[in-house]
DNA sequence: GTGTCATGCGTAT
DNA sequence: TACGCCTGACACG
């Protein structure tokens, strides 16, 4: 159940392992056998993650393309490595580390070209903090008319955010998730970025979503918040806002549940 | 056991 | 807007 965070993560825990390493590579689950024939005994070169994308370069240029989608997950597994699960769509291994993959929405093997395309279709990446992300950001949210809680989760605009940190950052930033992206007020927009920026690089070392000040809940250490007191906004229809007390609701939004405090991020008349 | 939902996204209608 | 894909956790009977 990956945001962007999750590659980043899997990019730097992953590539420690096996950078620079000759991998045998195999597909219990028969999916991806081809391409694991294609990249085995090859040596992989970088695993490089962009958005919720992740890609791994082989020295022969044939590249992996990973999107764990809702439902994929990376396991790390060590000596002696257990029985791979039935649904194992790929296992890349070296002696002594395996990393184990079920579930993904796509593991294809592409060229360098076809690379460029996906990463062609993605907005700037918070992790990455290109020096021009608050102004592409801006410039693609002044165009659009759909609401800003429809933006936010589009790839182009900015590649990596999810259902969690949409909530979560519109709470932070007070907007209303119903505010059409093109009537965002001067700032606002390149707050949603640094905010991406900030947030999303606390949750590629942590290994999970918490935005809440630890202060604000009468916490020690943001280590110590929980996914019960991590987070303002999202699943926590019903509840009280951390701030002010009201109750948090929630709509639809393309097939898509988003949640907000209708005192702090208060519907704006246009 | 069955049904529903979920941190996602592409394609068809 | 609906459906398909991929899987696991949880609620319900």
């Amino acid at each position: 159940m990956p945001e962007g965070h999750v590659l980043h993560r899997a990019a730097r825990l992953q590539g420690k392992r096996f950078n620079g390493k000759r991998l045998w590579a195999e597909s219990p689950q028969g999916r991806f056998a081809d391409g694991a024939a294609r990249v085995d005994g090859q040596v992989l070169e970088t695993i490089e993650a962009r958005g919720k994308h992740l890609f791994y370069r082989f020295e022969q240029g044939d590249v992996i393309h990973v999107h764990l989608g809702l439902f994929g997950k990376f396991q790390m597994q060590t000596p002696p490595f257990p029985e791979p699960s039935a649904n194992a769509r790929l296992l890349l291994s070296t002696e002594s580390d395996r990393v184990h993959l079920a579930g993904p929405t796509t593991c294809a093997l592409l060229g360098p070209s076809e690379v460029d395309d996906v990463m062609g279709r993605l907005g700037p990446d918070p992790i990455l903090a290109p020096r021009d992300g608050a102004d592409r950001v801006a410039k693609s949210l002044v165009r659009r008319s759909i609401p800003i809680g429809a933006a936010l989760l589009d790839q182009k605009v900015l590649a990596g955010l999810g259902n969690v940190y949409r909530s979560e950052f519109l709470f932070m930033t007070g907007i209303h998730p119903f505010t059409p992206a093109k009537e965002l007020a001067e700032g606002e927009p390149e707050a949603l970025w640094d905010l991406a920026v900030a947030q999303l690089k606390l949750g590629e070392r942590s290994g999970r979503i918490v935005t809440v000040d630890p202060a604000e809940v009468g916490v020690a250490k943001r280590s110590d918040l929980t996914r019960a007191n991590g987070l303002y906004a999202y699943k926590r229809q019903g509840e009280r806002c951390r701030r002010c007390d009201d109750l948090i609701t929630s709509a639809d939004i393309d097939g898509r549940n988003v949640w907000w405090c209708p005192t702090c991020q208060p519907e704006r008349s246009g």
